[in-house]
DNA sequence: AGATTACACAGGGTTTTTCCTGTTTATGCT
DNA sequence: AGCATAAACAGGAAAAACCCTGTGTAATCT
């Protein structure tokens, strides 16, 4: 086989034993290499610049310390358009995956496809430009159906701040203080917040919270 | 090299990707191979049942589904104590890893390691029967210190079933009736959870489910 | 300049949560 | 039978959460 010609692959997983057993898989591959690895989307950032050839697939994971999958690739689409990113991760989640399909994802995959799966997408995204499994095309499907839940309604900064802490044992007056602001204020956020995810009560929100990865466990 | 007197490792994952990479990269180990893979508990049981040699030692994660890594881990060291067992997760949770060790895993990794640690971990589990890495001993160290949290105290059935609709939108009064209980028997349920745990309020107590898997997300 | 929007804040109310201290009833134990 | 223990339940009350409406003020748009 001419590895000249081999299709190159960057794996981007923070869980190290993961990507180097990945890279050893791939590699495996017939026409597939892995050339660089990184450990989330900074490093990737920092890698692709000292890079004179680009990889032609990146695998990326989601769930990342200092910059996520999300940033990582909203940063990949605006800067390297032609890389033909697949999402790589564990989160069987509606949301995560139609997020990454409005950035631009070309596949969305769990952890734990067969090897071969892998393969044949590697192959199709060189062919056609994409592979979407089956779990990807119906939550396409559902998210037709669904005109309730806004999808990624934007929070400012302090409303973060306030959804952060609400996802702790503080009381909104202990939030308050924190933030120096009025307990009024703080209902405000509050109530907007409810309004705008069409929640009941605090517990709504803090699942909301981790199902967006707003907080992390 | 012998492969004969190769030390056997099971791999139990239900992330078929990561299991399957992993075998790879084991097998690329010196000394060591991989003779079967599990995608949890309850298949590695039934594996192990029609396998003539077990396995010197089992790679172990804890979230799977049907029989998660706990579970399984229980389970193991009460039928085969000779196994040595090395859980293998994606969290850095003290909770997992005191539990983990007192269950009997002879160490406890990150899926963020590096494959030399991996390696060097096989090693000494085979060599010293143990691997305890630095942030088992802090875990270890830390659980010295802390008298405030029971580690694991036992929740009867409606207790559990309790928890579960708490960490929903539910009111306590919507929890009673479909539990069938008076208002003030599901509050007697709260107040004894809350105190058992050292709960401040029901956000405590959704963390404290989501951080010792008795809810999933 | 006038209108719109975003933000911080208040008044004032209802509901829910949280907490304490009890009673009754059933169950198991010796 | 006597006793401890657990489970279901209540009264009562303070704190917190929740919800609506409205005001002033500064920034932004047209």
């Amino acid at each position: 086989m001419n590895t000249l010609n081999d299709n190159t692959i960057a794996v981007v997983d923070d869980h190290l034993l993961f990507a180097s057993s990945l890279e050893k898989l791939i590699n495996s591959f017939q026409g597939f290499r892995v050339i660089f690895k990184a450990q989330h989307g900074l490093d990737l950032k920092d890698k692709l610049q000292h890079l004179s050839d680009l990889p032609d697939i990146i695998l990326l994971d989601i769930n990342m310390p200092v910059m996520n999958g999300f940033e990582t690739l909203k940063w990949l689409t605006e800067n390297h358009p032609t890389i033909r990113v697949l999402a790589l991760s564990m989160d069987d989640n509606e949301m995560y995956i139609l997020r990454m399909l409005k950035e631009g994802a070309k596949g969305y995959f769990l952890k734990d496809i067969h090897p071969k799966t892998l393969e044949k997408a590697l192959i199709d995204v060189m062919e056609r430009g994409f592979y979407y499994s089956e779990m990807v095309i119906n939550a396409m499907v559902n998210s037709l159906h669904s005109d309730l839940p806004e999808l990624d309604p934007e929070f400012n900064k302090n409303e973060l701040q306030f959804i952060k802490m609400a996802c702790s044992e503080l009381t909104y007056k202990e939030i308050a203080e924190k933030m120096k602001l009025s307990p009024k204020t703080v209902d405000g956020y509050r109530q907007d917040i409810f309004k705008k995810l069409g929640l009941k009560n605090r517990v709504g929100l803090v699942m909301y919270a981790l199902k967006n990865k707003l907080i992390e466990i």
